[in-house]
DNA sequence: CATAATTGTGCAAGAGATCGCACATACCAT
DNA sequence: ATGGTATGTGCGATCTCTTGCACAATTATG
């Protein structure tokens, strides 16, 4: 594999560097001594290696090798900030499933979270545009994940675009769980990013029944883009009371407000 | 986190294992001393719980803990048979692309094998039909990858169906990149799969040019479902040499071969 | 009902593996 | 020659793994 024991320099580094990198990225984890072994170097140079990669974020220590580094994308980001509120409305949405149920889940971090209750139902149908939502509920055995087409963002690993509303334009008859980053009574449902809010009014248009998952931060606060408004939301789950306004509001509406149990 | 200090018995082990099988496909990686901290259990049991759940190929072992289970799918099986040829084929058809092409490349494993060159190229536009693949390229800074509607196939990490085919339908000048199952002069090219065979009839005949990629293997040995014959055909890549009734079979239907330089 | 087998867990000691550091060596550039 | 960089080696300190044993709770058995 690593023959060049002679004539070395700073390039020999640089291939070991992008061979641990290859190893590690297809292994998830690599040993100290399996790379010395297979570079022909010694441990310690190992190390040393390693741990220049690791502080360039390229991987993560552990105790005898490395591991892939967790990403410190915005993805893992968003997913961490209000995770605990995120996981209580993304649960409490899922129970609203039954089997055998046709579904759009949007792409977001809430949604992602229904991904575990999800697993639990059969027969169902999934309509996604969210690579990452797709491998964890292509798990799923009987489940039928329809994967929309679109531009593909490695950020947020999901698909929008025109081809992505040309999917979903022809879908009926589901129902459409979205997270809205924002809930304003004027405005209506809002999202932070045009491209997500385009697609998903074609979602909630196209839909037999759309439920919004929102954490409390979004009840009042507009984003930029508007999705549209509350005529096609049949619920809206959330993790606190948003207050008698809303609540009043949602009545008027014939909009079911989904809260967790007691407290 | 773990607060069932008394009354034990066989529901607390299990708790423990779907918690330990929750933090290692998060993470990638879960320590020893970590999980006996948030569980609160010694670390002695919790050795005993990663033996166990690495008996069962739940997650793989390392010194000091544990890491998610390196998938032994079909996938990766697939991956493993004639890995070496699959990655010189991949790699010399990567070669072709220029800078600001607009290819199709498809989901089979040869075509992975294209990753690590295609990562080196400007401004290209990848179609693509597998999200593993739009994972692996996504990382590309200035790549525009496009994925194709359709249903998801977590085994080969893939869409195919109708809707797959009316997104590429939709498109057309683009060069596709194709790794074929069978070759037989009489047949035409063909594939394992019947889904897989019917979308790739499509994406060759929008294509503007098709190079096929097959390790020597797929000479002569037809697979059941037909994708087309030699017409679209401009270039065909592979490992070694097919002998001359190919290459005559190749001059004299304007057929480039490609194959290693020298040996 | 009492007793025994089973299971899950904690503790501790010894063996084994790994880490970090200091120092030595080889190579290259100035 | 001098200094810098990359690497190898040796060693003590630290960490981890295995193993055997004891205890508690549950379950099975007479």
């Amino acid at each position: 594999m690593f023959d060049n024991d002679s004539g070395n320099g700073a390039k020999a580094a640089a291939d070991r560097h992008a061979y641990i990198l290859e190893r590690v990225s297809e292994n998830g984890h690599v040993a100290v001594r399996d790379l010395a072994l297979s570079t022909g170097v010694s441990e310690a140079t190992i190390r040393r290696d390693l741990k220049q990669l690791a502080e360039r974020n390229k991987l993560d220590l552990v105790y005898g090798g490395a591991t892939a580094a967790r990403t410190d994308h915005s993805l893992q980001a968003r997913t961490e900030r209000n995770a605990n509120a995120k996981r209580i409305i993304g649960e409490l949405a899922a129970q609203l499933i039954r089997d055998h149920e046709m579904l759009f889940v949007d792409s977001g971090t809430t949604c992602y979270e229904m991904r575990h209750i999800l697993k639990q139902r059969k027969g169902l149908t999934l309509l996604l545009n969210s690579t990452r939502l797709a491998i964890e509920l292509g798990q799923i055995p009987d489940a039928n994940v329809i994967l929309l087409a679109g531009q593909y963002r490695p950020e947020r690993m999901d698909t929008v675009g025109p081809l992505a509303i040309h999917t979903i334009d022809q879908m009926r008859g589901y129902i459409a769980y979205i997270g809205a980053d924002g809930l304003n009574q004027d405005f209506g449902i809002s999202a932070n990013e045009m491209q997500t809010a385009h697609l998903y009014q074609h979602v909630i248009s196209n839909s037999r029944e759309t439920i919004l998952l929102a954490d409390h931060t979004k009840f009042a606060a507009p984003s930029l883009f508007r999705i549209g408004d509350f005529d096609a939301v049949s619920k809206v789950v959330t993790d606190r009371d948003p207050g008698p306004e809303w609540r009043k509001y949602f009545e008027q509406n014939e909009i079911e407000l989904v809260l967790p149990t007691h407290k």
